[in-house]
DNA sequence: GTTGAATGAATGAACATTCACTCTGAACGA
DNA sequence: TCGTTCAGAGTGAATGTTCATTCATTCAAC
């Protein structure tokens, strides 16, 4: 296969819905950003749901093998998640694209079931480093989805918005939202 | 006026965009809800657009004003801060569509321009209780829009969630934000 | 020659917006 | 107290557009 088409059209639908919405990106608007025709969109996805589906999982397996690779296993929780965090924005900040995808993703009715799969999904690296028995110890005592929110939320938003920041400025952050998750008393040590 | 029509139309509004998000709130649809006819909207509103937008900022300014009145201007910054997070949540979980629609709105593209809106109008008391100088100096020497995001972007896909949390779990999250977006050394007593 | 990918015009549904019309009630002269 | 008038709120069928999806056909590789 020379040219993967069905690959052209996930990241053409990334592009148009990080770009516009979900409203934005027709598949017509789709077809013609990847290259191809309208028609063939529908050779490899059966319909506009599917595409978005799959174009979703791509990315997320890809964000999260990113976030796992930055862990040093051997670190405190503090250090493996401000770690896991400072990989997880370099991937997104690689391309603005991934962030503003997510965002849109997240907001609109894909985000429950798609959560939910990815959540119950036990080879996730991402899920795993978090459900270690050191890191859930440390954590406060609230739902997975708060966590995830107050943890994850932001670094989202903070990539899409594609403001240059240096590390000193990111890793402030990541502890900042270490600090929003964990109990007190579980900072890292500085440096 | 017996019954405010532009009132309803704007509530219905809320109702489906918070459901089902832009894509779902067709005009017909918003009428339907409102238990007006199609056309009724237009009298009102000259387009779905200036629709949205007034929708946007009568909610803004209730969510605006709710925070502002839960704040006791004597208390040092992280105290204020904690208050007016509070007060904001309640106002949000009194009623759940107002996180969702603001959580759309926020996704949306409308979000650069109302934001800005917002920021602009000196009157907001949201924006004026930040302004403080005692805030500001508290606060992490970042952007203002992350440091919004961190704030108040975890407390509005908390009240999305209509998870029941009690007091001691909501000062526990709103003190988290504080601990993200401000420096060490800023904590407010417990109690 | 066969197979499956690729095409793009065609289809019908859904959309935002318009408009010719009706309804309501306040104003006013008698 | 009526009857008339008028402005503007309310209506919902009609309009033109855009959309997701389909399909008869072409193309490329083996």
């Amino acid at each position: 296969m020379l040219i993967d088409r069905a690959a052209a059209v996930r990241a053409a639908l990334r592009r148009l819905v990080a770009d516009r919405g979900f409203h934005g990106a027709s598949m017509s608007a789709v077809a013609k950003e990847a290259g191809v025709a309208t028609g063939t969109a529908y050779v490899h996805y059966p319909s506009k749901d599917e595409l978005i589906r799959a174009a979703y999982r791509e990315l997320k397996a890809e964000f999260s093998a990113a976030g796992a690779a930055a862990i040093d296993p051997g670190a405190p929780p503090a250090v493996r998640f401000r770690q896991l965090w400072l990989g997880c924005h370099a991937y997104l900040a690689e391309d603005p694209v991934r962030a503003r995808f997510l965002i849109q993703v997240d907001a609109s009715p894909y985000a429950a079931a798609l959560h939910a799969e990815a959540m119950a999904a036990a080879d996730d690296p991402l899920v795993a480093s978090v459900a270690e028995a050191d890191v859930r110890a440390a954590l406060l005592p609230l739902p997975e989805e708060v966590i995830y929110d107050l943890a994850i939320g932001p670094l989202l938003r903070l990539a899409a918005a594609e403001r240059p920041l240096d590390v000193a400025e990111l890793t402030m952050l990541a502890d900042g939202c270490w600090r929003a998750v964990s109990r007190p008393g579980n900072e890292a040590s500085t440096g």
